[in-house]
DNA sequence: CGGGTACTTGACAATGGTCAAGTGTGGTGG
DNA sequence: CCACCACACTTGACCATTGTCAAGTACCCG
């Protein structure tokens, strides 16, 4: 029972992106500090200022990662996918997490001490090329971010996000909630429901409660680039 | 001659934080692979878009990091300072550079080109440990640059500026325009000017020139959190 | 079927961007 | 050493986008 349940998380642990291409004693050792912890839908994980003891990897559900100010105003900084870790920059930047995290769904993660995994990390080079490049990628994404909020309208962001959902299809369904969705897109919940009904009238988009069909792929793609 | 010249080099590369905590041969290495460039004030170090064949540190000088929009709306992510290195995001995720490289002043850079630097990096644990410190470092700012955007209006993205320059002094001089302080901070110069006299007439600070002078550091703070 | 939450819509206000016209100010050349 | 030009910055008037507050509607879950 307990060597099943040792194979099931090895397998957990296996699909991680840190933790790929380790071979079985590393994943072991990866094993004994990890710390596996489950979230209900709502839970808070970790609040903006808390001390950082450590960082998290997700292997179920989903996470979301956001700042709020004084008024309550929230801005999502990311969601975090299974596989992915989250607040890894505590790991060697600050005694406190920058930003604080919650399931949005029911969600399992595993968690990793500070000290413990960083003297892991410098035995195995593996894991740091791999934490290079995730942190890499969100690097990226916060200076889409960034950009976004500063040199596009909302129509632009909104454009953004649709398009970057329907990369193959021509339609899909809002995984989030549509005020979860403007906290992320930098905005409000009144003003991306005008929004959206803006860009149906203008036939760029068909939105039926939270399925969205692209109609005019080009229309959303001039907008993302600064038209109007 | 050459050989001094490589003393000269290798005492710059030992200032970089990604090679600090290096022994002589790792010195070597980095050495053997890194290209010295040298940037007049104002020159473009590569564009947004552009393909990426490698990444910089700075030695000297100070480069800015930017995006802009069509109208030619500028936002700046962020300036580096000598010992930072600078896309180094484009080592592992995509193959373009996500945002433009300016020398605001005359600079000096090492270059690394890609695929030499990920093998090097593979064994030299102490490249990728100090490679994720400095890119976690990165992320905090950038996640603080995001909030800034989303949550606070300019006056308290200024204050927070300016609290951030004063941590021991109380006054100190602007080491950029106006018009690059207003980029920065997600504006545009003339908010940033009106702005500025605004918190002179609270009597928070006092303006001359590119010289600040804080009266009221509480003020500021307020400001910041999000009052009015 | 009921109740609550999420979403939509309207009217309004405000922050901040734009355009335009000054006002320095520093550096260069006469 | 002064005059002048270019450029950075300031100030004013205006307007657009977006946030706020309020009310109404729809939809989902029990």
């Amino acid at each position: 029972m307990a060597e099943t349940d040792k194979r099931a998380r090895l397998a957990e642990i296996q699909g991680i992106v840190l933790f790929s291409g380790l071979d079985e004693n590393e994943l072991e050792e990866v094993h004994d500090l990890a710390i596996r912890k489950t979230f209900r839908k709502g839970q808070v994980i970790f609040s903006q200022g808390e001390a950082a003891e450590g960082f998290y990897s997700l292997i179920k559900g989903r996470v979301k990662i956001f700042k709020v100010n004084l008024e309550g105003k929230e801005q999502i900084l990311q969601f975090v996918s299974p596989g992915y870790p989250f607040a890894e920059a505590a790991l060697f930047a600050g005694k406190t997490y920058p930003a604080g995290a919650q399931a949005v769904e029911d969600s399992a993660a595993y968690f990793f001490e500070s000290d413990g995994f960083r003297k892991l990390i410098i035995n195995r080079p593996t894991i740091a090329i791999n934490m290079i490049v995730t942190q890499a990628g969100y690097l990226r994404r916060h200076a889409r971010t960034i950009e976004d909020l500063a040199l596009r309208e909302v129509s632009g962001r909104l454009a953004g996000y649709i398009l970057e959902k329907t990369l193959d299809s021509s339609n899909f369904d809002l995984d989030i909630s549509k005020s979860q969705l403007a906290a992320r897109i930098g905005t409000v919940g009144e003003t991306l429901s005008r929004t959206l009904t803006k860009l149906a009238e203008k036939g760029f988009i068909k939105v039926r409660g939270r399925h969205i069909e692209v109609l005019n792929r080009g229309g959303l793609e001039e907008l993302l680039l600064g038209a109007e």
